[in-house]
DNA sequence: CGGCGGCGTATGGAATCCGTCAAGACGGGA
DNA sequence: TCCCGTCTTGACGGATTCCATACGCCGCCG
Protein backbone atom coordinates (compact mmCIF):
# COMPACT_ATOMS: atom_id res chain seq x y z
CA UNK A 1 0.00 0.00 0.00
CA UNK A 2 1.40 3.35 -1.20
CA UNK A 3 2.33 5.39 2.06
CA UNK A 4 2.01 9.07 1.83
CA UNK A 5 3.18 11.50 3.93
CA UNK A 6 0.86 14.78 4.09
CA UNK A 7 2.79 17.98 5.37
CA UNK A 8 0.48 21.29 6.08
CA UNK A 9 -0.52 23.47 9.10
CA UNK A 10 -3.92 23.50 7.98
CA UNK A 11 -6.18 20.99 10.12
CA UNK A 12 -9.17 21.69 7.83
CA UNK A 13 -7.10 20.46 4.77
CA UNK A 14 -5.09 17.81 6.70
CA UNK A 15 -8.64 16.23 7.46
CA UNK A 16 -9.97 16.33 3.99
CA UNK A 17 -7.05 15.04 2.72
CA UNK A 18 -6.49 12.05 4.85
CA UNK A 19 -10.14 10.54 4.26
CA UNK A 20 -9.96 11.20 0.81
CA UNK A 21 -6.66 9.29 0.54
CA UNK A 22 -7.19 6.42 3.22
CA UNK A 23 -11.03 6.25 0.95
CA UNK A 24 -8.26 5.32 -2.28
CA UNK A 25 -6.48 2.62 0.21
CA UNK A 26 -3.64 4.92 0.35
CA UNK A 27 -1.49 4.85 3.90
CA UNK A 28 -1.59 8.41 5.48
CA UNK A 29 0.49 10.42 7.92
CA UNK A 30 0.57 13.81 9.01
CA UNK A 31 2.71 16.37 10.10
CA UNK A 32 1.77 20.10 10.72
CA UNK A 33 5.76 21.91 10.49
CA UNK A 34 9.02 21.09 8.57
CA UNK A 35 10.59 19.84 11.83
CA UNK A 36 8.31 17.12 12.33
CA UNK A 37 7.81 16.84 8.66
CA UNK A 38 11.51 15.60 7.84
CA UNK A 39 11.99 13.47 11.26
CA UNK A 40 8.74 11.66 10.37
CA UNK A 41 9.95 10.95 6.42
CA UNK A 42 13.12 9.58 8.21
CA UNK A 43 11.62 7.28 10.25
CA UNK A 44 8.14 6.29 8.87
CA UNK A 45 9.76 6.22 5.02
CA UNK A 46 6.67 7.58 2.62
CA UNK A 47 6.41 6.95 -0.91
CA UNK A 48 5.52 10.56 -1.39
CA UNK A 49 5.23 13.65 0.31
CA UNK A 50 2.86 16.40 -0.38
CA UNK A 51 4.33 19.49 1.24
CA UNK A 52 3.02 22.83 2.29
CA UNK A 53 5.34 25.34 1.53
CA UNK A 54 3.64 27.96 3.82
CA UNK A 55 5.04 26.09 7.56
CA UNK A 56 5.13 27.92 10.49
CA UNK A 57 9.05 26.82 11.06
CA UNK A 58 10.92 26.55 8.00
CA UNK A 59 11.14 27.49 4.44
CA UNK A 60 9.00 25.44 2.12
CA UNK A 61 12.19 24.95 0.25
CA UNK A 62 14.42 23.88 2.97
CA UNK A 63 11.98 21.39 3.41
CA UNK A 64 12.63 20.38 -0.32
CA UNK A 65 16.22 20.36 -0.03
CA UNK A 66 16.22 18.55 3.50
CA UNK A 67 14.57 15.46 1.60
CA UNK A 68 16.20 15.79 -1.26
CA UNK A 69 19.54 14.87 0.29
CA UNK A 70 18.86 11.77 1.17
CA UNK A 71 15.67 10.29 -0.76
CA UNK A 72 14.59 10.27 -4.40
CA UNK A 73 10.63 9.92 -3.33
CA UNK A 74 8.18 11.67 -4.67
CA UNK A 75 7.30 15.55 -3.76
CA UNK A 76 3.75 17.72 -4.42
CA UNK A 77 4.20 20.70 -3.59
CA UNK A 78 1.07 22.98 -1.97
CA UNK A 79 1.24 26.31 -2.48
CA UNK A 80 -0.55 29.74 -1.95
CA UNK A 81 1.82 31.72 -4.52
CA UNK A 82 1.11 31.21 -7.93
CA UNK A 83 3.87 33.57 -9.47
CA UNK A 84 6.16 31.63 -11.92
CA UNK A 85 9.29 32.46 -9.96
CA UNK A 86 8.27 30.18 -6.78
CA UNK A 87 6.92 27.28 -9.19
CA UNK A 88 10.60 27.23 -11.03
CA UNK A 89 12.48 27.42 -8.01
CA UNK A 90 10.41 24.58 -6.37
CA UNK A 91 10.66 22.15 -9.04
CA UNK A 92 13.99 23.32 -9.66
CA UNK A 93 15.28 22.68 -5.83
CA UNK A 94 13.29 19.02 -6.80
CA UNK A 95 9.72 18.88 -6.65
CA UNK A 96 7.74 16.51 -8.47
CA UNK A 97 4.60 19.13 -9.10
CA UNK A 98 3.19 22.06 -7.80
CA UNK A 99 -0.66 22.90 -7.22
CA UNK A 100 -1.75 25.88 -6.76
CA UNK A 101 -4.35 26.86 -3.68
CA UNK A 102 -7.15 27.34 -3.63
CA UNK A 103 -7.03 23.53 -5.26
CA UNK A 104 -9.87 20.90 -5.80
CA UNK A 105 -9.35 17.92 -3.77
CA UNK A 106 -9.94 15.66 -6.63
CA UNK A 107 -7.12 17.28 -8.20
CA UNK A 108 -4.55 16.93 -5.91
CA UNK A 109 -5.46 13.18 -5.74
CA UNK A 110 -5.41 12.89 -9.48
CA UNK A 111 -1.77 14.32 -9.36
CA UNK A 112 -1.12 12.20 -6.38
CA UNK A 113 -1.93 8.98 -8.75
CA UNK A 114 -0.07 10.42 -11.67
CA UNK A 115 3.29 11.26 -10.03
CA UNK A 116 2.89 7.38 -7.72
CA UNK A 117 2.79 6.03 -11.12
CA UNK A 118 6.27 7.25 -12.17
CA UNK A 119 7.67 5.70 -8.87
CA UNK A 120 7.18 1.72 -9.03
CA UNK A 121 6.73 1.00 -5.38
CA UNK A 122 9.61 -0.46 -3.44
CA UNK A 123 9.40 -3.82 -3.33
CA UNK A 124 10.98 -4.51 0.67
CA UNK A 125 11.40 -8.26 0.32
CA UNK A 126 13.94 -8.89 -2.44
CA UNK A 127 15.46 -12.05 -2.07
CA UNK A 128 15.73 -14.82 0.86
CA UNK A 129 17.62 -17.95 1.57
CA UNK A 130 16.47 -21.34 2.27
CA UNK A 131 19.40 -23.46 3.37
CA UNK A 132 21.34 -23.66 -0.14
CA UNK A 133 19.18 -22.04 -2.39
CA UNK A 134 18.27 -17.87 -2.86
CA UNK A 135 14.68 -17.17 -3.04
CA UNK A 136 13.15 -13.97 -5.47
CA UNK A 137 9.22 -13.85 -4.22
CA UNK A 138 9.16 -11.12 -6.70
CA UNK A 139 10.80 -12.88 -9.67
CA UNK A 140 9.38 -16.17 -8.73
CA UNK A 141 12.64 -17.76 -8.73
CA UNK A 142 14.17 -20.61 -6.73
CA UNK A 143 18.18 -20.62 -7.52
CA UNK A 144 19.56 -24.24 -8.57
CA UNK A 145 16.76 -24.72 -11.27
CA UNK A 146 14.04 -25.74 -8.88
CA UNK A 147 10.76 -24.83 -10.07
CA UNK A 148 7.45 -24.26 -7.78
CA UNK A 149 3.80 -24.36 -8.50
CA UNK A 150 1.50 -21.56 -7.90
CA UNK A 151 0.17 -23.24 -4.80
CA UNK A 152 3.63 -23.86 -3.29
CA UNK A 153 4.49 -20.61 -3.72
CA UNK A 154 1.40 -18.99 -2.22
CA UNK A 155 1.95 -21.23 0.73
CA UNK A 156 6.04 -20.21 0.99
CA UNK A 157 5.16 -16.83 0.56
CA UNK A 158 3.40 -16.55 3.69
CA UNK A 159 5.97 -18.42 5.54
CA UNK A 160 8.87 -16.26 4.16
CA UNK A 161 7.37 -13.21 5.21
CA UNK A 162 7.05 -13.67 8.37
CA UNK A 163 10.51 -14.99 9.21
CA UNK A 164 11.06 -16.30 12.54
CA UNK A 165 7.43 -16.66 13.65
CA UNK A 166 4.69 -19.28 13.98
CA UNK A 167 2.19 -19.23 11.73
CA UNK A 168 -1.11 -20.88 12.28
CA UNK A 169 -2.39 -23.78 10.43
CA UNK A 170 -5.88 -21.91 10.11
CA UNK A 171 -4.17 -18.85 8.71
CA UNK A 172 -1.80 -21.18 6.01
CA UNK A 173 -5.48 -22.30 5.13
CA UNK A 174 -7.07 -19.60 5.03
CA UNK A 175 -5.02 -17.29 2.95
CA UNK A 176 -3.67 -20.28 0.88
CA UNK A 177 -6.77 -22.03 0.23
CA UNK A 178 -9.31 -19.81 1.75
CA UNK A 179 -11.72 -19.46 4.23
CA UNK A 180 -13.37 -22.65 3.53
CA UNK A 181 -10.83 -25.15 4.06
CA UNK A 182 -10.11 -23.52 7.37
CA UNK A 183 -9.84 -27.59 8.76
CA UNK A 184 -8.43 -29.64 6.19
CA UNK A 185 -5.00 -30.13 7.56
CA UNK A 186 -3.96 -32.40 5.33
CA UNK A 187 -3.32 -30.02 2.42
CA UNK A 188 -0.56 -28.65 4.60
CA UNK A 189 0.77 -32.02 5.15
CA UNK A 190 0.50 -32.47 0.74
CA UNK A 191 2.39 -29.04 0.47
CA UNK A 192 4.46 -28.50 3.28
CA UNK A 193 6.34 -31.91 2.32
CA UNK A 194 6.87 -31.18 -1.04
CA UNK A 195 8.09 -27.26 -0.43
CA UNK A 196 10.21 -29.66 2.41
CA UNK A 197 11.29 -32.13 -0.76
CA UNK A 198 12.42 -29.16 -3.05
CA UNK A 199 13.95 -26.56 -0.68
CA UNK A 200 15.53 -28.79 1.92
CA UNK A 201 18.59 -30.59 1.98
CA UNK A 202 17.22 -33.26 4.03
CA UNK A 203 13.59 -33.17 3.58
CA UNK A 204 13.59 -35.71 6.77
CA UNK A 205 14.98 -33.37 8.77
CA UNK A 206 14.12 -29.73 8.13
CA UNK A 207 16.19 -26.71 9.37
CA UNK A 208 14.52 -24.09 7.95
CA UNK A 209 10.65 -25.06 7.41
CA UNK A 210 9.60 -26.55 10.73
CA UNK A 211 6.65 -27.94 12.37
CA UNK A 212 5.03 -27.27 15.69
CA UNK A 213 2.87 -29.89 16.47
CA UNK A 214 -0.83 -28.95 16.86
CA UNK A 215 -0.25 -25.20 16.12
CA UNK A 216 1.49 -24.73 12.66
CA UNK A 217 4.55 -23.88 10.50
CA UNK A 218 7.62 -21.84 11.11
CA UNK A 219 10.02 -20.33 8.55
CA UNK A 220 13.40 -20.35 10.55
CA UNK A 221 16.22 -18.16 8.34
CA UNK B 1 19.18 14.13 -25.89
CA UNK B 2 16.23 14.33 -24.72
CA UNK B 3 13.41 14.35 -27.86
CA UNK B 4 10.28 16.68 -26.67
CA UNK B 5 7.20 16.57 -29.11
CA UNK B 6 5.11 19.78 -29.04
CA UNK B 7 1.84 19.57 -30.30
CA UNK B 8 -0.38 22.69 -30.25
CA UNK B 9 -2.21 24.37 -32.95
CA UNK B 10 -0.78 28.15 -32.22
CA UNK B 11 2.14 28.74 -34.01
CA UNK B 12 3.04 31.34 -31.91
CA UNK B 13 3.22 28.92 -28.95
CA UNK B 14 5.08 26.45 -31.18
CA UNK B 15 8.24 28.90 -31.77
CA UNK B 16 7.80 30.21 -28.13
CA UNK B 17 8.43 26.60 -27.07
CA UNK B 18 10.82 25.72 -29.57
CA UNK B 19 13.85 28.36 -29.00
CA UNK B 20 13.06 27.95 -24.76
CA UNK B 21 14.23 24.04 -25.51
CA UNK B 22 16.53 24.59 -27.99
CA UNK B 23 18.37 26.60 -26.08
CA UNK B 24 18.22 24.12 -23.16
CA UNK B 25 19.66 21.56 -25.35
CA UNK B 26 16.45 19.51 -26.35
CA UNK B 27 15.65 18.14 -29.54
CA UNK B 28 12.31 19.32 -30.58
CA UNK B 29 9.62 18.24 -33.11
CA UNK B 30 6.65 19.41 -33.58
CA UNK B 31 2.75 18.88 -34.42
CA UNK B 32 -0.37 21.25 -35.42
CA UNK B 33 -3.14 18.59 -34.99
CA UNK B 34 -3.61 15.06 -32.99
CA UNK B 35 -3.28 12.84 -35.74
CA UNK B 36 -0.31 13.59 -36.85
CA UNK B 37 0.94 14.03 -33.46
CA UNK B 38 0.12 10.40 -33.13
CA UNK B 39 2.02 9.32 -36.25
CA UNK B 40 4.87 11.75 -35.52
CA UNK B 41 5.03 10.23 -31.87
CA UNK B 42 5.26 6.44 -33.13
CA UNK B 43 7.92 7.28 -36.18
CA UNK B 44 10.50 10.00 -34.35
CA UNK B 45 9.96 7.96 -30.58
CA UNK B 46 10.12 11.16 -28.41
CA UNK B 47 10.99 11.15 -24.89
CA UNK B 48 8.29 13.23 -23.86
CA UNK B 49 5.11 15.23 -25.42
CA UNK B 50 3.74 18.34 -24.55
CA UNK B 51 0.11 18.31 -25.61
CA UNK B 52 -2.31 21.00 -26.22
CA UNK B 53 -6.16 19.69 -25.54
CA UNK B 54 -7.85 22.04 -27.88
CA UNK B 55 -6.66 20.12 -30.76
CA UNK B 56 -8.77 20.79 -34.34
CA UNK B 57 -9.32 17.65 -35.31
CA UNK B 58 -9.50 14.78 -32.10
CA UNK B 59 -10.22 15.39 -28.58
CA UNK B 60 -7.18 15.75 -26.85
CA UNK B 61 -8.05 12.44 -24.99
CA UNK B 62 -8.04 10.30 -27.50
CA UNK B 63 -4.33 11.52 -28.38
CA UNK B 64 -3.71 10.70 -24.65
CA UNK B 65 -5.21 6.97 -25.65
CA UNK B 66 -3.65 6.55 -28.64
CA UNK B 67 -0.32 7.15 -26.98
CA UNK B 68 -0.76 5.24 -23.90
CA UNK B 69 -1.68 2.02 -26.15
CA UNK B 70 1.72 1.43 -26.91
CA UNK B 71 4.38 3.80 -24.54
CA UNK B 72 4.81 4.91 -21.77
CA UNK B 73 6.81 8.02 -22.27
CA UNK B 74 6.00 10.93 -19.89
CA UNK B 75 2.93 13.82 -21.26
CA UNK B 76 2.26 17.19 -20.03
CA UNK B 77 -0.90 18.30 -21.08
CA UNK B 78 -1.83 22.16 -22.07
CA UNK B 79 -5.24 23.11 -21.34
CA UNK B 80 -7.38 26.58 -21.65
CA UNK B 81 -9.52 24.93 -19.60
CA UNK B 82 -9.21 24.95 -15.45
CA UNK B 83 -12.10 23.12 -14.18
CA UNK B 84 -10.85 20.11 -12.08
CA UNK B 85 -12.88 17.48 -13.67
CA UNK B 86 -10.65 18.07 -16.84
CA UNK B 87 -7.91 18.21 -14.76
CA UNK B 88 -8.83 14.94 -13.60
CA UNK B 89 -10.01 13.28 -16.47
CA UNK B 90 -6.57 14.02 -18.40
CA UNK B 91 -4.49 12.89 -15.61
CA UNK B 92 -6.64 9.94 -14.82
CA UNK B 93 -6.11 8.75 -18.70
CA UNK B 94 -2.45 8.80 -18.32
CA UNK B 95 -1.04 12.68 -18.48
CA UNK B 96 2.02 13.40 -16.47
CA UNK B 97 1.48 16.82 -15.34
CA UNK B 98 -1.94 19.49 -16.32
CA UNK B 99 -0.60 22.81 -16.92
CA UNK B 100 -3.51 26.02 -17.85
CA UNK B 101 -3.42 28.48 -20.36
CA UNK B 102 -2.06 31.63 -19.41
CA UNK B 103 1.59 29.68 -18.21
CA UNK B 104 4.67 30.91 -18.23
CA UNK B 105 7.37 29.57 -20.28
CA UNK B 106 9.90 29.18 -17.52
CA UNK B 107 7.58 27.28 -15.59
CA UNK B 108 6.62 24.86 -18.33
CA UNK B 109 10.58 24.51 -18.77
CA UNK B 110 10.70 23.65 -15.18
CA UNK B 111 7.53 21.63 -15.65
CA UNK B 112 9.65 19.61 -18.41
CA UNK B 113 12.84 18.94 -16.18
CA UNK B 114 10.61 18.25 -13.48
CA UNK B 115 9.01 15.26 -15.46
CA UNK B 116 11.80 13.86 -17.09
CA UNK B 117 13.57 13.99 -14.26
CA UNK B 118 11.60 10.55 -13.30
CA UNK B 119 11.82 9.08 -16.27
CA UNK B 120 15.23 7.20 -16.08
CA UNK B 121 17.35 7.25 -19.49
CA UNK B 122 14.46 6.44 -22.21
CA UNK B 123 15.76 3.13 -23.11
CA UNK B 124 17.85 0.76 -20.36
CA UNK B 125 17.52 -2.02 -22.74
CA UNK B 126 18.87 -1.33 -25.98
CA UNK B 127 19.02 -4.51 -27.79
CA UNK B 128 18.13 -8.12 -25.51
CA UNK B 129 19.32 -11.24 -27.71
CA UNK B 130 16.51 -13.86 -28.05
CA UNK B 131 18.28 -17.36 -29.06
CA UNK B 132 19.49 -17.03 -32.53
CA UNK B 133 17.85 -13.59 -32.61
CA UNK B 134 19.14 -9.94 -31.37
CA UNK B 135 15.94 -8.00 -30.86
CA UNK B 136 15.95 -3.71 -30.59
CA UNK B 137 13.12 -2.35 -28.63
CA UNK B 138 13.91 1.15 -29.47
CA UNK B 139 13.94 0.46 -33.21
CA UNK B 140 11.43 -2.32 -33.47
CA UNK B 141 13.52 -4.51 -35.29
CA UNK B 142 14.46 -8.15 -35.06
CA UNK B 143 17.74 -9.52 -37.17
CA UNK B 144 16.89 -12.60 -39.24
CA UNK B 145 14.21 -10.77 -41.56
CA UNK B 146 11.80 -11.38 -38.93
CA UNK B 147 8.52 -9.02 -38.03
CA UNK B 148 6.49 -8.94 -35.48
CA UNK B 149 3.26 -7.24 -35.18
CA UNK B 150 2.29 -4.29 -32.64
CA UNK B 151 0.81 -6.46 -30.62
CA UNK B 152 3.37 -8.82 -30.44
CA UNK B 153 5.47 -5.94 -29.74
CA UNK B 154 3.81 -4.26 -26.85
CA UNK B 155 3.64 -8.29 -24.97
CA UNK B 156 7.45 -8.87 -25.68
CA UNK B 157 8.32 -5.52 -24.49
CA UNK B 158 6.86 -6.24 -21.24
CA UNK B 159 8.91 -9.62 -20.97
CA UNK B 160 12.10 -8.47 -21.87
CA UNK B 161 12.18 -5.88 -19.31
CA UNK B 162 11.70 -8.01 -16.84
CA UNK B 163 14.45 -10.42 -17.51
CA UNK B 164 14.31 -13.65 -15.33
CA UNK B 165 10.90 -12.27 -13.66
CA UNK B 166 7.83 -13.74 -13.72
CA UNK B 167 5.41 -11.74 -15.30
CA UNK B 168 1.90 -12.60 -14.11
CA UNK B 169 -1.00 -12.96 -16.86
CA UNK B 170 -3.16 -10.30 -15.65
CA UNK B 171 -0.24 -8.02 -15.69
CA UNK B 172 0.47 -8.79 -19.41
CA UNK B 173 -3.33 -8.60 -19.94
CA UNK B 174 -3.84 -5.26 -18.62
CA UNK B 175 -0.70 -4.01 -19.97
CA UNK B 176 -0.73 -4.97 -23.58
CA UNK B 177 -4.67 -5.44 -23.97
CA UNK B 178 -5.91 -2.78 -21.34
CA UNK B 179 -7.59 -3.57 -18.16
CA UNK B 180 -11.40 -4.56 -19.58
CA UNK B 181 -9.16 -8.13 -20.70
CA UNK B 182 -7.48 -9.00 -17.21
CA UNK B 183 -9.36 -12.62 -17.97
CA UNK B 184 -8.74 -13.10 -21.77
CA UNK B 185 -6.25 -15.47 -21.27
CA UNK B 186 -6.76 -17.12 -24.60
CA UNK B 187 -4.88 -14.02 -26.40
CA UNK B 188 -1.75 -14.82 -24.00
CA UNK B 189 -1.88 -18.38 -25.94
CA UNK B 190 -2.52 -17.04 -28.55
CA UNK B 191 0.52 -14.41 -29.47
CA UNK B 192 2.67 -16.39 -26.77
CA UNK B 193 2.32 -19.09 -29.78
CA UNK B 194 2.97 -16.48 -32.28
CA UNK B 195 6.31 -15.28 -30.55
CA UNK B 196 7.85 -18.54 -30.15
CA UNK B 197 7.61 -19.53 -33.53
CA UNK B 198 9.32 -16.37 -34.77
CA UNK B 199 11.74 -15.99 -32.12
CA UNK B 200 12.58 -19.76 -30.99
CA UNK B 201 14.49 -22.26 -32.45
CA UNK B 202 12.00 -24.80 -31.50
CA UNK B 203 8.72 -23.10 -30.72
CA UNK B 204 7.52 -26.87 -29.12
CA UNK B 205 10.34 -26.19 -26.51
CA UNK B 206 10.63 -22.46 -25.86
CA UNK B 207 14.33 -22.09 -24.23
CA UNK B 208 13.85 -17.88 -23.50
CA UNK B 209 9.61 -17.54 -23.62
CA UNK B 210 9.00 -19.94 -20.76
CA UNK B 211 5.43 -20.35 -19.18
CA UNK B 212 4.53 -20.66 -15.69
CA UNK B 213 1.72 -22.76 -15.94
CA UNK B 214 -1.02 -20.80 -13.65
CA UNK B 215 0.86 -17.97 -13.01
CA UNK B 216 2.12 -16.35 -15.90
CA UNK B 217 5.46 -16.16 -18.22
CA UNK B 218 9.09 -15.18 -18.12
CA UNK B 219 11.87 -14.14 -20.47
CA UNK B 220 14.95 -16.31 -20.02
CA UNK B 221 18.17 -14.19 -21.18
C1' DC C 1 0.70 -53.32 25.13
C1' DG C 2 -2.70 -51.36 22.11
C1' DG C 3 -5.47 -47.50 20.77
C1' DC C 4 -5.27 -42.66 19.32
C1' DG C 5 -4.19 -38.21 17.41
C1' DG C 6 -1.02 -35.64 14.72
C1' DC C 7 2.23 -35.78 11.11
C1' DG C 8 4.74 -37.31 6.76
C1' DT C 9 4.52 -39.89 2.37
C1' DA C 10 2.75 -42.16 -1.78
C1' DT C 11 -0.47 -42.49 -5.62
C1' DG C 12 -4.33 -42.35 -8.98
C1' DG C 13 -7.99 -39.64 -10.94
C1' DA C 14 -10.14 -35.07 -11.56
C1' DA C 15 -9.92 -30.44 -12.78
C1' DT C 16 -7.57 -26.91 -14.69
C1' DC C 17 -4.50 -24.79 -17.72
C1' DC C 18 -1.92 -24.53 -21.97
C1' DG C 19 -0.55 -25.14 -27.06
C1' DT C 20 -2.35 -25.54 -31.52
C1' DC C 21 -5.21 -25.33 -35.53
C1' DA C 22 -8.68 -23.04 -37.98
C1' DA C 23 -11.97 -19.73 -39.35
C1' DG C 24 -14.45 -15.32 -39.01
C1' DA C 25 -14.23 -10.06 -38.20
C1' DC C 26 -12.10 -5.91 -38.81
C1' DG C 27 -9.64 -2.10 -40.95
C1' DG C 28 -6.36 0.32 -43.90
C1' DG C 29 -4.35 0.81 -48.43
C1' DA C 30 -4.32 -0.11 -53.38
C1' DT D 1 -14.54 -2.02 -54.12
C1' DC D 2 -11.39 -5.77 -53.15
C1' DC D 3 -7.36 -7.58 -50.91
C1' DC D 4 -4.23 -8.45 -47.32
C1' DG D 5 -2.39 -8.29 -42.80
C1' DT D 6 -3.86 -8.25 -38.21
C1' DC D 7 -6.77 -9.04 -34.51
C1' DT D 8 -10.62 -11.80 -32.40
C1' DT D 9 -13.04 -16.05 -31.27
C1' DG D 10 -13.89 -20.93 -30.89
C1' DA D 11 -12.79 -25.87 -30.30
C1' DC D 12 -9.94 -29.79 -28.98
C1' DG D 13 -5.92 -32.84 -27.37
C1' DG D 14 -2.35 -33.01 -24.18
C1' DA D 15 0.37 -31.59 -20.23
C1' DT D 16 0.55 -29.82 -15.61
C1' DT D 17 -1.28 -29.11 -11.31
C1' DC D 18 -4.43 -30.00 -7.80
C1' DC D 19 -7.49 -32.79 -5.13
C1' DA D 20 -8.67 -36.80 -2.42
C1' DT D 21 -7.83 -41.01 -0.27
C1' DA D 22 -5.02 -44.39 1.83
C1' DC D 23 -1.22 -45.95 4.58
C1' DG D 24 2.93 -45.93 7.79
C1' DC D 25 5.36 -43.71 11.49
C1' DC D 26 5.94 -41.71 16.01
C1' DG D 27 4.97 -40.15 20.70
C1' DC D 28 1.48 -40.08 24.20
C1' DC D 29 -1.63 -42.05 27.34
C1' DG D 30 -4.63 -45.24 29.36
Amino acid sequence: MTRVLVVDDEPQLLRALRINLRARDYEVDVAADGTTALRRAGSWHPDLVVLDLGLPDLEGIEVIHGLRGWTEIPIIVLSGRAGSHDKVEALEAGADDYVTKPFDIEELVARIRAVSRRTPATEPVASVRVGEHTIDLAAKTVSGGVHLTPTEWRLLDVLLRNPGKLVAQQQLLTTVWGPAYKSETHYLRQYMAQLRRKLEREPAHPRHLLTEPGMGYRYQP
